[in-house]
Formats: structure tokens, C-alpha cells, sequence
DNA sequence: TTATTAAAGGATAATAATTATCTTTTAAGC
DNA sequence: GCTTAAAAGATAATTATTATCCTTTAATAA
């Protein structure tokens, strides 16, 4: 979905700096503050770390996008899609999403706890394929 | 199992302040280092938080406890058991372990995706039961 | 278009969380 | 009881995040 539409249809300003963190996002998957200032800092040489951390939070509060968090890592954003599995390998530090539902399992958690479950934040960590050879 | 041998067993020293950090834990479950250390100063008048930040780190190296990390929540830990779901109350903001099977989730995301996965963090949101009334 | 205005951006100070450093104390093995 | 390496405690330093204040800009309506 194009970035302007998604600003607005989440009552958000559309300004270029929040258009470039959009599309960072889209490109990038997880995206860490700090990557995203050198990132950033590419297209607008004068952007504000407070620019990135008022817009991040801002774009939480919306909905927009997500906060996923992981032992030894800094808190990592991506836009918000269905409740899915984030895998993270430990050797090279990437984060890749993985596509499996996670309804059912939500659904049973909330079955057995009585708890009315709105959010996830699944994270996986281990080896990805190609460091499990080095 | 006793606290003494759990330390001797991580190759770690036992000294009374790990004792009392272990014994808030299985007490509490789910700790942060800020709880801890209001906790510990009335066994511990003189402890320092720098003790519990070496401490924690110390038993997260050697695998006797694990960090849960969510988004709004400061890391909390608790000593590792097998995989399992966190369940967070937003509204009254506590942590309680849902002890449902993880394996299943895990071997199907390793097969899917041929990471070798050895760690879990899965925190799911929402509403306990009380607190869906009010 | 242009004028108006509330919101966003940028610079930087303040705060909070965590780690590092150094000295003193203590647990563990002889 | 000694010895010694590790842990505790105090505090400085670092890092991450938020707050503040002034300037600039996007959205809206004349």
C-alpha cells in the first residue's frame, strides 16, 4: 500500500521525512532507530534523531507499525501486517519474518487464560541456514 | 529445586545476595531490575544496583534465567523453564506464564524455515480476566 | 494562490537505563 | 585460618529515550 494513503488513512501528516521512514521500512522489513538515522540521514542530511523517535512513536501509537523486541537487541519496527513469527539468528543478527498463523495458538492461549489477547510479539532465535555451516 | 545447588550447578558463586535475587524470582515469576532492587534493600540495606545488573547478566550468561522483553515494558526476567507463552495484562500490567506446549510451533517454524532455533520469546497481549470487567 | 494555524521538524538539554571502573569485601579451596 | 579470584559496592561514563523550545511546513479554507 502506497505510503501517502497509509499516513492519512491512520490520521498521520504526510511529510517526507515520514514518507522516507515508511519506505526504509518497506524495503528493510526491521528497522532499528539508529539504522534508520544513518539511513535516513542519506536523504535528509539534517534530520533529527528526536524527528525518528517522535515519529516512531507516533506511528506505534497509530498503529501503523510495531514494536518487536528480543533479548540483545535493540527494539526493532515494521509495518503492521497479520500476527506472524519473527525469526532472528544470533550469528549474523537478522530478522526475518516468518508466515505462519498464529491464530490457532492465540486463540487456545486465550481459551485456557480467560484473556482477551490483542497483540504478539513472537521471536524465535537460533541459527538461520546459512550460518548453521560456518 | 534449591537455590544453592542451581547456582553451584551454573558454575556461579553462591553468595546471599544471589540467593535473594533467586528467591524473589521463584516468589514473583517475572522480575525487573528495578523491582528487584526495592525488593533486595530491605534484606540488603547496602545493595547496590550495580549487583543486580552484574547479577542478572551473570545467570542470563549462564542460562539459569531468561530476559522477556515486550513492547511499553522494561525487560523482566525469571528463572528458564521449557518454552512457553507469556501472557501481559495492559491494564494491570502483569506477566503470567500460559503453560502451553511450544514444541510443535518451534519444530514446524525450524522446518518451514531451516533455522536451528534454540530460544523462544512469546509474549502475547491483551486483557486478564479481571481486568476485562472493569 | 495565499493566509492561517496546528502540527512536525531540528537542535539540544534532561532523564532513564545500563555498563564500566575501581576499591573493598568475601566465598571457595587448600 | 590463609590465599586468591571473584563478587560487592560506590560511582563515573555511556547509551537510549524523552522533553523543551524555537523554527518550519502541511493542511485547510478564504
Amino acid at each position: 500500500m502506497n505510503s501517502e494513503l497509509l499516513l492519512r488513512e491512520h490520521d498521520l501528516k504526510v511529510t517526507p521525512q515520514r514518507l522516507g521512514i515508511l519506505s526504509l521500512m518497506k524495503i528493510r522489513g526491521h528497522v532499528d532507530v539508529e539504522e534508520l538515522f544513518l539511513a535516513m540521514k542519506k536523504q535528509f542530511a539534517s534530520i533529527s534523531l528526536a524527528t525518528l523517535y517522535k515519529n516512531v512513536n507516533a506511528m506505534l501509537e497509530k498503529q501503523l507499525i510495531t514494536e518487536i523486541k528480543a533479548p540483545n537487541f535493540k527494539a526493532k519496527y515494521e509495518i503492521v501486517k497479520e500476527p506472524h513469527i519473527h525469526l532472528l539468528c544470533k550469528e549474523c543478527n537478522e530478522f526475518v519474518d516468518l508466515d505462519i498463523n498464529l491464530e490457532t495458538l492465540i486463540d487456545d492461549a486465550s481459551k485456557k487464560s480467560n484473556y482477551q489477547l490483542e497483540e504478539s510479539c513472537v521471536v524465535l532465535s537460533g541459527l538461520c541456514e546459512k550460518c548453521q555451516t560456518k
